[in-house]
Order: C-alpha cells, then structure tokens, then sequence
DNA sequence: GTCGATGTTATCAA
DNA sequence: TTTGATAACATCGA
C-alpha cells in the first residue's frame, strides 16, 4: 500500500503520538507477521520507551531506550491504529502495544504481507548493512541520479520501482513523476537525455513533497494515523485516471501493464525512448 | 458465484 | 542481465 509520503507521515504522527510513552505488553495476535519470532519480540519490547520513529525507504524504523529496534514494512495494506481504552479490536488487527498511559496502539493488516522485525542494537546494525535498498529521492543528488539512469538498459518504470536502485518510490508516485516529465515507462533508462532526466529527478521530489504536505494518497484504505485519509488522490493526474482527458492535450489517458504493473499514461505527452 | 485487480516484494524459471 | 509469472492474502466491483 503506502509509498514514500504515506509512510514519511505515518512515521511523522507515529514519533508524535508515542514519544516517551512505554510498552507495557505486546500482543502478537498472528505469529508470521513477526518474522523475528513473537517471544522475542515481546521479551525486547516489554518496559521498552518510544524514543524516535523514522522512515527507511517505505520502511519503519522504530527506535527504543535501552538500544532496542523495531522495523515494520507495511507492504499492501499494513497500517496503525491508536485506540484508547479496551474497545473491541477491529478486523484484522495482529500487533496489539499496551502502553503505560492505556492507549494501545494496533497494527492491522488485512492481507497479511507486512512485517515486524525485532532487534537488539547490535542486530540491527548488522541488519541495515545487509540491506540492499537505494537511497531515496531526498538523499540521491540530481547529478548521481542522472548518471546512475544514464548506466541501466532496463525500462525507466520498472527501475524507479527497484528499491535496491532507489527507495520510496511506488507505483502511483512512479506513474505520476513519468507524467509530469513526459516520459514514457517503457523507455530504456540509459536513453533518456540528461536533460529529461533532471525533469524526472525534478518531478520526482516536487511530487513526493506535495504528496506529503497533503498526508499522502488514499486509494482503498489507506488511512493516516488519526484515522484520516490522504488528499493526493485528488491531485492524480494519471494515476486511475484511465479514460479521462490529458489535462495538457486532451486525449484519453491509457492504461497497459508495465512490468506486471497497472501502468497510466497519455501516450500523446509521454515521449518513448528506445 | 467467478474473475481480475489492488498502493509490495521475494523467488524462480526462461 | 533481464523479464515475466507466481505467490503471499482479503476484499471489492464488474
């Protein structure tokens, strides 16, 4: 489910809602979710104080006293509730924190892809050196993006989604950023000229920050921490948009699969280069 | 009832 | 190296 600015605000509100709070006890409902091992994961957490929640790519690193971690990938449809008091749990609720204050905070999940990796201070420096992600578009300078694509033969959609190439980037904000560039995904990355290639890399950020400010995209059920939706949706110019005019020239927007992907574009505004 | 699609990604085969 | 198919799973809409 969630790209970039979904996840950079579920981590912003997260950092806010529970900093120096702790956990009292950690419920895990449905063992696969916690890829660690739910004992261990409740043996790390329990007396454990909040102290810093960050974004990783699409990832979530939470950051605990006493040098603990734990990193949450939402995958699809992965998401956190706050809920205070004992109400009954929602559906597919898997991750239940009871904290000091009585709030609990859920995690619920209803396709079961996302997961909870607990770790010690040391395993999670080991962790993050075998990870194979890219840095994100806010990290990458323009330059070193630019030359990285001019190097790949592959198509530019399917590589701005490879995390390992660049992180954070999805399927909505990837269809939108090739829009706003008029770029066609299926253009062979090193065959873009430089030039296009800095309008991407351009488009890419003011779209992820615009993405941002409006909380993110909310498609299905998405849905920030205060049970809120995202207002990007409405700034889709592509994304869904299949049938619609082009808002520059008019004609339908398309949609074909890229990469095993649902793919919009206006083939008219978007230049293919082989 | 059935089929295809859904914001992600790991894995396997061609 | 690159690609495509498949799988993990639940839900929705046609």
């Amino acid at each position: 489910m969630p790209e970039l600015p979904e996840v950079e605000t579920i981590a912003r509100q997260l950092k806010k809602i529970t900093i120096d709070s702790r956990v009292e006890k950690v419920q895990v409902k449905l063992n696969k979710i916690v890829r660690t091992g739910p004992r261990k994961l409740a043996t790390l957490l329990k007396g454990a104080c909040f102290k810093d929640v960050r974004r990783m790519g699409k990832q979530l690193v939470f950051e605990f006293d006493r040098d603990r971690f734990l990193v949450v990938h939402l995958k699809m449809t992965g998401q956190f509730l706050w809920s205070n008091g004992d109400a009954e749990l929602p559906k597919h609720v898997h991750v239940v924190f009871l904290l000091n204050d009585g709030n609990r905070l859920l995690y619920r999940d209803m396709r079961q892809f996302g997961y909870f990796l607990g770790f010690s201070g040391p395993e999670f420096a080991l962790w993050q050196n075998n990870l194979d992600i890219g840095p994100d578009p806010f990290q990458i300078k323009e330059k070193e993006f630019v030359n990285h694509l001019s190097t790949r033969k592959t198509r530019i959609k399917p590589l701005l989604l490879d995390q390992s190439f660049i992180s954070g980037l999805g399927n909505i904000y990837v269809d939108e950023a090739l829009y706003a560039s008029g770029i066609h995904p299926l253009s062979q990355a090193g065959n873009i000229p430089a030039s296009q290639a800095r309008d991407l890399f351009k488009a890419i950020r003011r779209i992820l920050r615009e993405a941002i400010k409006l909380k993110g995209s909310t498609i299905q059920n998405y849905m920030d921490l205060e049970s809120e939706s995202g207002q990007y949706q409405n700034k889709h110019l592509v994304y869904h948009q299949q049938g619609k005019p082009c808002p520059t020239c008019g004609r339908e927007i398309e949609k074909m699969v890229v990469g095993g992907r649902g793919t919009h574009t206006c083939p008219h505004c978007q230049k293919l280069f082989k």
